[in-house]
DNA sequence: TCTATTTGACCAGG
DNA sequence: CCTGGTCAAATAGA
């Protein structure tokens, strides 16, 4: 049983009290439901998908990423999805991925990276060869509302490369997911904070973690994406946000 | 059978 | 008080 990811998870992640558990029970509620959870690095990311062509929709940026929740947001008419690292528990990857679809353009997903990878990507040529010709990417599950014709054609990837973090999707390149480069600026912070304690298992990824510095107000690694870059793709509110 | 997804409820922050 | 975010249990699919 110890093959189980839970195992892990009981050790590393301690029982939230939720149902009928005091929070008050717990002898080390020090860390428990950390007060900060901010101090992440954050950045967006608009990607269209064009109705005739459902590749943009793929979000998949090369990761693993799991479901674990969906909220509807006041406001928005489609709901957000919350994504988080597969390998959240087995590389201590507190990645987390927001996927919201516009009000007004349904297809312009909004992409929301919180936290940084501290895993490999999938990149794994046993998982996804880059001639994959077409997976049935889920897109955002909520498609209902508007079901993209699957169609193979060219991908007009409208997608800005103005951001600073090399962060263009394999568009018309497929295949080319190792170049995918995530902020460096992480390079210029404390990388030094390693836990070879729990992810002791054979570095195959350096575990940049960031992790929660002891500052919340604003120095923290919160970057976003150039407004303006966002005004381009968003005419309705140069605010940065829609509505 | 296992993994990923779905849905509801709870909690914390503003 | 309201909204957003996360977890946990249940369900579906492979």
């Amino acid at each position: 049983m110890a093959t189980q990811p839970e195992s892990s998870v009981s050790i590393e992640e301690s029982p939230r009290s939720q149902d009928f558990n005091q929070p008050f029970d717990n002898q080390q509620e020090d860390k428990v439901v950390s007060k900060k959870r901010k101090a992440m690095p954050t950045w967006q990311n608009q990607i269209r998908i064009s109705t005739e062509n459902g590749l943009e929709g793929n979000t998949d940026d090369g990761y693993s990423w799991r479901k674990y929740g969906q909220k509807d947001i006041l406001g928005s008419k489609f709901p957000r999805s919350y994504y988080r690292c597969t390998y959240r528990y087995i590389h201590h990857c507190m990645a987390r991925k927001q996927v919201q679809r516009t009000n007004e353009d349904p297809t312009v997903f909004e992409i929301t990276y919180k936290g940084q990878h501290s895993c490999n990507p999938t990149a794994s040529p046993s998982a996804a060869p880059p001639h994959s010709p077409e997976k049935h990417d889920p897109i955002e599950q909520t498609n209902h509302q508007l079901a993209l014709p699957p169609k193979s054609g060219v991908s007009t990837s409208d997608f800005d490369a103005t951001v600073p973090y090399s962060f263009s999707f394999p568009s018309t390149s497929f295949g080319s997911i190792e170049n995918y480069q995530q902020p460096h600026l992480l390079q210029g912070y404390s990388p030094s904070f390693i836990s070879p304690t729990t992810s002791g298992s054979n570095n195959l990824t350096e575990c940049s973690s960031y992790f929660q510095h002891h500052d919340d107000s604003n120095s923290s690694l919160t970057f976003i994406t150039d407004p303006q870059d966002l005004s381009q793709n968003f005419p309705f509110n140069n605010s940065g946000y829609f509505m």
